[in-house]
This record gives structure tokens, sequence and C-alpha cells, in this order.
DNA sequence: ACACCAGCTGCAACCGATTGCACACTGCCA
DNA sequence: TGGCAGTGTGCAATCGGTTGCAGCTGGTGT
């Protein structure tokens, strides 16, 4: 049985009163009962109860994590970084995986509300109402979407998109296609924004097609009908779908980047090691995560505190062999 | 503010501690106060505090799971299962990853201890003795690794390896180098004796090289090492070891099959969509995850139970591109 | 009519912490 | 010597639940 509070104090000769502020208000108490409790519970290995200080400073030092899918590769990336940068603060992380099922999201975000002092809820499917009326109840800070009202950490897709056409452009393509991902998706409506404004800018022409699962046979499903809008270049909603179409194109004996030049977005690790070599648009994960916990902690720490504080982050152009000069 | 017990028990007009066995010993209150008790349930959207029951019972209904990396495609597949399995018997899941520190192991497991029931460590990177230390204050299950009186679901390491040397000398390969994982692995230990006794047994002859670091990166600095030995065929740590060498060895312009044959294990998603696709030994991943909660929450029911049960699980040579023939 | 039992329900103690308040002690000044 | 501030400690209440025990009720057996 781990040693609680009362055994420290019985130890150490004093009230348990004494070993609580010895351990969390060092100051005020005696320089030489402070070494006493701290011998005690160094020679007991006491580690106090967060549930039990949980209850009455309404503080567990816990936060949950909530993603679409943990096999994604994105979300295993902020995932790290939430982990990393809540360890460094002592905090836990519970975490859990919706199967990208938005009903499934808010039902669990309801049930971790009880047990931790906020959440990061990344990438939801759930619609703008849904989500705030979670966000009454619990402090929410969001990732990967932008809602009014609920801080939060996003991308900036429309730049994103900017740069992938810009770059598709100057390589002389003039019709892109655009695999567009999960309908409730608000990546996939904000790229898709970002890639109609950007092609109008540069008057270019967009072809979209879809939606598809986000996934690797996501892209495999969608790389025929790619290929049918005659386009000579493609976006598509991340890196995953497009190493599916990569596969996809392969088999069809389509060659990337001479019949094809084709963008990702997000770089997961496995972009790199793609053949050929995916480009795509760099999206800061962990960073993600690591930003989303401070903000959480911060509001946390100040409840009243500026509650729709936002931060933007931009992605950046990673070129590979999967893009090159349109084939006259 | 979330209702407690309490406000139900005001609406329902009856004392806290029949909500309290409305909820939790049905059998125990008459039908028509139960149904009030629900009623008030329902209305006020009560939820128990998982914290508190915890204090008395001993019991929080939540369990942590310990992973080397997030970020390995391999760990959060068994995240996932965990995950899945844990959400159907209500239970929540503390994640922490340890960077692969063996050191960050033993302090994470022993920080969690105390707020969870039980722990699911996978494939720890810290010795026996330590192992057993943590394991005489907490629960713990082992995945991907095996010890003496530690319950835990490992694979059948020296069996997998021998499906990938028959493979291997089938086409013809006589000489096979191996990759070695990290030095403190229990996986490289035994994949490397299982690799010994099967070229022992088939009369082959072994190549080992490394340690490595079980990732892409340690995959492309083992592959000059692997084309030195001169083998035909080399067996990696895992897939992202295979894939980083497969990427070296193309850039070195060493045709893969036809140069030399490569064997990972895991089966990750990538693994499919590597070019060529990798041959691999696939392990039941998300399944290990499953099972560790099984066992887990079992030992939780009982104690006393068998306390050294263990499953040990098959893997499954998946033939794909990267191995063919041996070239004469 | 009385004892007895079973089935429900409530009282109050308890889990392991935190914290407002009161009290004891010290030292200093008048 | 008395008063008073200041520091350090302990008492007891509290958080949101659970649970042993006792009490109440109504029905049954004799």
């Amino acid at each position: 049985m781990a040693a609680t509070l009362r055994d420290v104090a019985r130890v150490a000769g004093v009230s348990a009163s004494t070993v609580s502020r010895a351990l969390t208000v060092p100051g005020m108490v005696n320089a030489a009962t402070r070494a006493r409790v701290a011998a005690a519970v160094e020679q007991l290995g006491y580690e106090p109860n967060r549930a039990a200080r949980g209850l009455i400073t309404g503080r567990t030092g816990t936060i949950g994590l909530v993603v679409p899918d943990l096999a994604n590769p994105f979300f295993s990336s902020v995932t790290k970084g939430v982990q990393a940068r809540a360890r460094r603060s002592d905090v836990a992380v519970f975490v859990a995986d919706t199967d990208e099922d938005a009903a499934a999201e808010v039902s669990l975000v309801r049930t971790l509300s009880k047990q931790v002092d906020g959440i990061v809820l990344c990438s939801p499917r759930a619609g703008d109402e849904d989500l705030r009326a979670i966000t009454s109840d619990t402090n929410v800070v969001l990732v990967n979407r932008a809602a009014d009202g609920i801080p939060g950490v996003s991308y900036d897709n429309e730049d994103g998109m900017r740069q992938a056409v810009a770059h598709l452009v100057a390589l002389g393509h003039r019709k892109i296609a655009w695999v567009a991902g999960p309908a409730t998706s608000w990546s996939t409506e904000h790229r898709g924004f970002g890639l109609r404004n950007a092609v109008d800018k540069y008057r270019a022409k967009l072809a979209p097609v879809g939606n598809f699962a986000p996934t690797y046979e996501g892209g495999m499903a969608a790389a025929d009908q790619v290929v049918a809008t005659g386009a000579t270049a493609v976006v598509t909603y991340n890196d995953l779908v497009a190493i599916g179409l990569l596969a996809r194109l392969h088999a069809r004996g389509i060659d990337v980047p001479r019949d094809l030049s084709v963008v990702g977005v997000d770089d997961i690790a496995m972009s790199g090691m793609a053949r050929p070599a995916l480009t795509t648009i760099r999206l800061p994960k962990q960073e993600a995560g690591r930003i989303a916990v401070d903000l959480l902690l911060t509001l946390l720490a100040d409840p009243d505190q500026a509650v729709d504080t936002r931060t933007t982050l931009r992605g950046e152009l990673v070129v590979r062999a999967s893009t090159g000069p349109k084939n006259p």
C-alpha cells in the first residue's frame, strides 16, 4: 500500500496539515520542520494522490486529448507534442481515439470532462454548434480547427494552398485537381477555399474530386478520378491520401511527376520516404500540440483570460520529387 | 458546475447513499426508487466522479499505457488496440511516451502508478531487475516483452525468424544479414537468437550488424554495412529500419530484390506502400493491445489470479516484392 | 396479537488530500 | 510586567463519493 499524507505526518512527527503545506507552500513552514517532512517523504517514497487533491482544488493535474485516429501519423505527432509539453508541467494526459466518428467525439469529451481539467480536441469532426455546446461545460482548446469563441491553434490553410498553387503554376501547370477529404472536416473546407482563391489569383483552373477518406485507401480510390479530370497536377487532402494516390498511379503506369505532379499536406515522416518523395506542405505538428497545451494551461491558471486566444501556424512548402515541370 | 451525487439525491428525494446504490448495486434498491433516481440522473446529466470513487474503492477505472515512441506506427497501433478495448469496458487510458529512454520509463511508471489501477507497459527498455522492482508496487502487464513473474503478451520471435529464414533459404539465399535494433531491446535479443537458431537449422550463415536505432534513419545508417557483409538477403529489426534501408539501397543503385532481398518485422501500414513493397513478418499489434487490457482487467478483478499469465502471439510471413530468388 | 424476517433506506464514518481559522509561542517594545 | 505583532502549527470542515450498521416498514407464521 502506498504511503499517505498521514503516514508521512506520523513519521515526521507533525500534523497532516503541516505536511501538506510543506509540500505545496513551503514558505509557510519552518525550515527545520520542512526538512523533517522532506526526510519522511523520502523515506516512505510518498507521492501525493492527485485524485484526492483534485477533489478539493478542482484541479487534477490531468488533461484530455481527443483525436480522430491515432494510427494516422499526423495525429501521433500532435499527440507526441502534447505529451511532451504536458510532462514538462507534470501534467498527465488521457488520450482517446474517436475512430473518425463525430458522435463518439462529443460523448468522449463529455465523459472525459469530469476527470480532467481541460481537453485538447484535435481536428474535431463535429459541427460548430456541438462544439460550442461542449465548451460551455469544459475547458477546451482546439487543434487544427478554428471556431468562434473557442481558443485553439490552427493552420493557415489558405496560405499553404497558395504556396502549393504558386509552386505548381511556376512549373507550368494550369489545371489542378483537388482531392477533398472528409466532408465534415474543417480542413477540407478551408483547403478547398484556399485553393479556389489561389487558382483564381494565378489564372489556373481547379478540378475538385471527392470527398474521400483521409487514408491511403482514400488516395487509391481517388487516383482514377484525378486522372479523368485531365489535370496535370493534383493537391491532396493530406499526405496519406497522396501516397495512396501515388501507389495507384504507379500501378496504372502513370509516371509522377512526368505525367502528373502530386502535392500533399502534412509532411508526415512517410512522405520523405515515398517514391517519388512527396512534395508537400509541412505542418508543424508537435509544435501545435505543444502550443495547445500551453494555451490550455494558461487558460486554466487564469480562467477569465482572453477566452478567444487563437494561434495560427504557417505551413511551409517542401519540394521533393513528386512535382515537376508540366509535360508539354 | 457539474451535478454531484447529492444534487441527484435532492432531486430524486432520497439520500445520497440510495443514489449511490441505485447506480452501483441496482438490485439493492426498490424498482420505483431506482426509476426516480434514474430520472434525476437523466435530468441533471449526472456522471459520477471517478476520482472520488477511486479514493474509496481503490479502483479508479483508469489504466496507464507506457510506450517508447508514439510516432512509431507499431506503437500507435498497439495504443489503438489498448484504447479500443479499454473504452469497451468504460476504462480511461493515460498514455505516456518515454522517447526510448529506459530511465524515463521507470519514473513514469512510478508516477502513473498512483493514479491508475494498472499499467500496460509496452516494449520496455528497462532491465529485468528494474522491471521486477516496478511490478512489486503496481499491476503491470507487459507487451512485446516477457519477464518471469510478470504477466504479459509477447510475440513468438523465434518462430517469426524461422519463417523469414525458411522463406529466404527457399529463394536460394545462404548468407543472411541481420540488422539489430537497440541493444536493450528484448526483441533484438530474441530475434537475434531466433535467427541464429534458424540459420543453423537451414545450414545458412548469419551476418549481424548493428546495433541501430529502430527508425528510418537507423535503416539508412545500416545499409552500407549490410552491403559490405556480402549477404544476399537481410532481415531487419523492424519495418521502419527496413524502409530506411530500402531508401539508402535505392540511392546507391542497389536493386531490391535482385541484388538484395529485404525482410522486415511488424507489418506497419507503410510497409505495403513502400516500393518495392516490403516482405515482412506481420505482428498482430492492435490485438496485442487488446489482449493486454483483457489481461490487466482480469488481474484487477481478481488479484490473486495466476500472476504469470502470459500470452504468445504468432507472427505471420507476408511476402511482397522486396524478396526474390538469389541472383546466381 | 406478537415475534420475526426480509427488503429498503438513511445515518454517519471514511477515503486522502486542502485550507480557513484559532491557538501557541517567541521576541520586542513600552 | 503587560501587550502586541508575527510566525508556525494544529483542528476541523470539506470535496464527492462508498459502505457498515441500524431503523423502519409491511407481510408472514403461530
